[in-house]
DNA sequence: CATTCCTGACGAACAATGTTCTTGACGGAC
DNA sequence: GTCCGTCAAGAACATTGTTCGTCAGGAATG
């Protein structure tokens, strides 16, 4: 097995592994989707792959294939691994609408605690016990609130997509590509105040991401709104 | 010119071009998107390419980047083009409300009239004149309407993001990928009653997807939330 | 009229990606 | 002791976006 083999293209590379590391921590699901984390907190969305979570992981790409079917579906383990440390309040924490701000609240710090997680909930779909479980918990304060159900369920997602959105755009400020939103910025800034007087006026506001203020504020328009608009039970 | 080089691989294939079409239209940024676009409408985003954008051209995929830097860049001017179609209503067309509700209808009517559209916009930003002209006339509205300008500005961004997710919800569920929704469908029909009753008794609701009422009732729930929630002038 | 130069076009190649094929080794079960 | 199935992994494949160097052709210059 340490025989240099034929087919070695050209990297001698000093056989470090195998025997040298502890134990050579075995394959699984879980290490897989830890390690990609791992890389994606410090490198980004982006920067992460196959070739690269194999190498953190002393293999090749091929080997995960074993545990995992896709990248795409291995991005959905990742987010909802990630979905798992919301926190749900027990029904003492305080009325719905208080319980249902906590999880939200919650969200959106999880989805800023790691660089890359906002993109990817804008990106990725996840059905696993981390997203169901936040998702029954919105859909169960909801109704709890005398939202009707037509209105609960399409609630529930405005909701989530909404501050699913918010946390994208901290992530791409706070970590990823100040040249994206510098270009943006640039772009509006530089806009003629003659054609375009309401985005001259406003463009800084519109960039301004104070993330607490404004987390608030879309929490209480959405529930506000949804609490005073009729459903449409007139089908 | 015409004679077989020795570096061709191995495809003879008849040299049909070049002299046999009306003009070989010459290559320029507007052709460009055009085709990319015809490309996307007919094959969807992921179908999208540099080389089958060159190839809808007859030309190669460097002869692109003369005029386009990026495939993210003409990304955005695809976006751009297409935007130019949203209807921005003149005043006489009723009040405020009114001339908003008909942007944004128009919005996700534009969003949804062509595949990979909806997707699109979930991807890319655009700050050129299509984009610029609506979000000028967006910010004109709620102004109008009496909305503070931290509350404008936030509005402005969520009624965007809230109707660009639609649209791209209905993207997927109409030309996509009927296996995506299908799984996620499968997922949500297949979750315990006892674990998760509330998404047991609403998962159909959560995809049920009657466009029109749901954009009726996000704007509603939006606009009426913004005007009736205060903004953070206690800053 | 001849020459120079510059821009647009393009073939080829590069680096990097996700994924699959095939082989090979290990370990438990008959 | 032998077989067998599962996990690991090397190598290769198909495609991707992008860049390099060259080349034609027309405009500007002498």
């Amino acid at each position: 097995m340490f025989f240099p083999s034929p087919s070695m293209k050209n990297k001698p590379e000093k056989i470090i592994s195998r025997r040298a590391r502890p134990a050579k921590a075995p394959l699984s699901v879980e290490a897989i989707v830890t390690a990609a984390l791992e890389i994606m907190a410090r490198e980004g969305l982006d920067g992460l792959g196959m070739r690269k979570i194999a190498a953190a992981l002393d293999t090749g790409p091929a080997s995960l294939y074993v545990y995992v079917d896709d990248l795409d579906s291995l991005l959905s383990l990742m987010l909802d691994r990630a979905l798992l440390k919301v926190t749900v309040p027990a029904p003492s924490r305080g009325d719905w609408r208080k319980r249902l701000s906590i999880i939200l609240f919650s969200y959106t710090k999880v989805l800023m605690s790691m660089r890359g997680l906002g993109q990817l909930t804008l990106t990725t779909v996840s059905t696993g016990p981390g997203a169901m479980r936040m998702l029954e918990a919105i859909l169960a304060l909801l109704r709890e609130g005398g939202v009707g159900d037509d209105r609960a369920a399409w609630a529930a997602d405005t909701l989530l997509l909404q501050f699913s959105a918010i946390a994208a755009e901290q992530d791409a400020h706070r970590h990823h590509a100040p040249i994206v939103i510098g270009s943006v910025k640039q772009a509006l800034e530089a806009l003629p105040a003659e054609t375009y007087p309401n985005i001259h006026a406003l463009w800084e506001k519109l960039l301004a991401g104070s993330p607490r203020v404004r987390i608030r504020w879309t929490l209480d328009v959405l529930i506000n709104g949804a609490l005073s608009t009729p459903g449409s039970e007139s089908k």
